[in-house]
DNA sequence: TTCCAGGGATATA
DNA sequence: TATATCCATGGA
């Protein structure tokens, strides 16, 4: 895979590990939205880029190329991560079906936020919910909006954040708000995954699963494994019959690459009789 | 009508 | 430490 950058953007050549569908589709971003031209429009924290597909061709229009570099991990080898999880047996299938998959490199406020929305709810409704809270109080861009700042989400009460449609986590919002500093999340940034996410434990809202997706799509720690139904629903058996033994189980076997292997089994789970693969 | 969704807080033993 | 119950909401 080649990549350029110029002023406006960047254009990637050769990205067979590099499917901006299943990337975006795969739960771990709730901001973006397909056109009816096949192009997708992606809102990161306060950046916005536009993306297409033109033949053998990914071009990704943006005013910050350097943001979406990174966000997208160009620098990074999937096809190495692929070639070595491939190679183990059980994730074989999984792997060749989500092959163009990429993990984020999200904004770790933003992870917070929306994960806790995320808690015993659908994809739908959560997108909706970010939605409503990005367009009531965060920056207008020129497309779109801005995900709010901790300062802007603090004039929030938690009677807004209900009529936002945030349902029972109303309360956790408004108290996360007020736990997440700047003084916290630079003390976050500095931790392991496995310290990261005892100190987000300790966040209302934020439960071993809600950890770990903050953990590995908001810190970059890829040594994480969330496990939510569909997980369950895909690995639990007669031994591995709680989330947190799945958790520390397959933590464990596939280490500094479970967040990866997480995302292949995800995506196959959900995916799997619906024809959605390459 | 009931079940389910990228679960967590709380009470109880 | 481990398990049971409750929690808003909307789509299937």
């Amino acid at each position: 895979m080649t990549t350029k950058k110029d002023e406006n953007g960047i254009t990637i050549t050769g990205g067979e590990y590099f499917d901006i569908g299943q990337t975006l589709d795969c739960g771990q971003t709730f901001r973006f939205r397909r056109e009816e031209d096949g192009s997708y429009v992606v809102h990161s924290a306060d950046k916005v880029c536009r993306m297409r597909e033109s033949g053998d061709a990914l071009r990704i229009d943006t005013s910050d190329p350097d943001y979406f570099y990174r966000y997208f991990a160009l620098d990074e080898d999937y096809g190495g991560y692929f070639a070595r999880l491939s190679a183990m047996s059980e994730l074989k299938d999984a792997c060749e079906a989500g092959r163009g998959i990429r993990l984020l490199r999200q904004d770790a406020f933003e992870m917070i936020i929306s994960f806790i929305i995320s808690a015993n709810n659908n994809i739908p409704r959560i997108k909706g919910i970010i939605e409503r809270l990005c367009a009531r109080c965060g920056a207008p861009l020129d497309d779109g909006y801005a995900f709010p700042t901790r300062s802007e989400l603090l004039g929030l009460t938690v009677s807004d954040f209900t009529a936002l449609g945030a349902g029972y986590r109303d309360s956790y919002l408004y108290s996360a708000v007020r736990t997440v500093t700047d003084e916290f999340l630079e003390e976050l940034k500095t931790l392991s995954a496995q310290s990261a996410r005892k100190m987000l434990l300790t966040v209302k809202g934020v439960g071993p699963k809600v950890a770990d997706c903050i953990v590995l799509f908001g810190l970059g720690k890829r040594d994480s494994f969330p496990v939510d139904t569909w997980m369950k629903k895909a690995l639990g058996s007669e031994e591995l019959n709680t989330a947190g033994k799945i958790h520390d189980f397959y933590l464990r076997r596939y280490g500094s690459l479970a967040g990866l292997a997480q995302q292949y089994i995800y995506n196959y789970a959900r995916t799997r009789g619906q024809g959605s693969g390459s």
